[in-house]
DNA sequence: AGTATCTGTCCTGTATATCATACATGCGTC
DNA sequence: GACGCATGTATGATATACAGGACAGATACT
């Protein structure tokens, strides 16, 4: 990081990409970033450990929880030193769920899905170029897969990665995928072509199956939901054990491609 | 247009305060009003009314709308002109609601409550001062009485309202009141030393009962959810025709008293 | 045609929000 | 007691985010 301060000052630079330096950051994106440190950690944290985390000045970040907390964004946790998400944005959550008729049948479908099958399901999401878990019901397996709400995943590890992207042209695609996103956990690399090659299936048959992809131990099947004809809005899908049948799997595709479809109705 | 002017160009007014002009505002605190005047509104709403209903520049308000956007905070309605809230709220929410034991189990008592009775049923709490709305759950009657989650209601108007403010003293409670809030929407007005000692016979007795204060037709049961000895932090409460027997009110008040206490162990 | 009212972008000056620094307090450990 | 490392507050300097207005394009009504 030091190299680049004794080069010399910053000028505009490059064509592309604002990254003029460390200088003065706008009150608002630090809010952004603290609300977003606060989601990656799922929990209450001190104001300065924030600071830290975020490379923002103490005094700064002060000023900007206290407003944030006046404001009802934030609460004090127990302690009266960390802070975490207040009520506020609950409230301003279940607004955009009454909202969004998508999202709230969305979650019923997925709720009773699980129910009846037994199984880990979830909908999910893009947002902001990521792979987003919306909601999520666990299973009623002994030993369960789960994953948190709101968990942000790369695209390509997923199948409905696949089936979100259907539709979209290469170009868009290679924008939201980064190099990174193509390296599995257990370090193997999956080609962009493969992905793009799985995406154009993934349309065609309507729907995706990966195995073993995040981890080892889990298979994964996926449906569309469209919400208009071509353009896929959402994905429920479910998680089983890996060495699931095929006869089951096949079953489960059909129960799950039927809900995904009745959602698509909107 | 002149109308909004005229309504937003108050000066101080009666709480001193800080009210320096009309000149310069943070980003933050018109980001802010963006997502309070949202919620007030309940629905997408277009850039430049957005500009309107805030008094804000024009151009400020493109610009922060769409760092929202980009942020996720917000989205764009169908048409791609109006915005609402976005994703990223409701998976705050979600988090926020995770992390809050009393939000969650709070939510489950007021929904069986609500089936059990066939009443309406709601969760309250002290949101800045005002009284929410934090979950609701609607009866089964014909005609229900309901309203919306995250309605803000003075405090006097409910009988939630006089147990949220058990076990402060007068000077808080003044605090929280405005002239405005003693009185009732037909028009007659609460004494505060009245709504005072009505906060006092409620921590006393452990529950409270309104009737026709917000309307003709409706009682209001509350009972306190303490989160320790003595500090009220929610109330759950029924709202049920006023012309509910006795008898019945009595067995609701059990019935919701009961599942209060249960709420409070914790 | 013209007029009016929208939307969305771009530019410039300046009021001010951010930042660095310093200070007060608390709470450990040596 | 002296030291280190926290948290929280106060202050002044300056880079910059905001306000305001000009601009182009759309839509609509006369």
């Amino acid at each position: 990081m030091q190299d680049a301060e004794t080069l010399a000052e910053q000028p505009p630079a490059g064509a592309d990409e604002e990254r003029p330096a460390n200088s003065r950051e706008k009150g608002l994106n630090r809010v952004l970033h603290i609300l977003e440190f606060l989601h990656a950690n799922q929990r209450a944290i001190g104001v300065g450990e924030l600071a830290k985390g975020l490379n923002a000045p103490r005094s700064t970040t002060y000023t900007l929880v206290r407003e944030l907390v006046e404001a009802g964004l934030l609460e004090m946790a127990g302690d009266g030193n960390r802070v975490y998400f207040g009520k506020k944005l609950y409230l301003y959550g279940m607004a955009y769920m009454r909202g969004n008729d998508l999202l709230r049948r969305g979650r019923q479908e997925v709720d009773t899905l699980s129910r009846e099958t037994g199984e880990t399901s979830e909908l999910c999401m893009l947002q902001s170029g990521r792979y987003t878990i919306v909601h999520s019901s666990p299973g009623t397996r002994p030993f369960r897969i789960s994953s948190a709400t709101g968990l942000q995943i790369p695209l390509p590890w997923t199948a409905s990665g696949r089936l979100l992207l259907a539709g979209l042209d290469r170009g868009r695609i290679e924008a939201m995928v980064t190099q990174d996103d193509l390296v599995l956990p257990d370090g193997r690399k999956i080609e962009l072509d493969d992905f793009i090659d799985d995406i154009g299936k993934a349309r065609v048959t309507g729907y995706c199956v990966t195995s073993g992809l995040v981890d080892a131990y889990t298979k994964c099947l996926a449906a569309p939901v469209f919400s208009a004809p071509g353009k896929v809005e959402a994905t429920m899908c479910l998680v089983v054990p890996i060495d699931t049948s095929e006869d089951r799997t096949g079953e489960l595709l059909t129960v799950l491609r039927e809900r995904a479809a009745r959602l698509s109705i909107s």
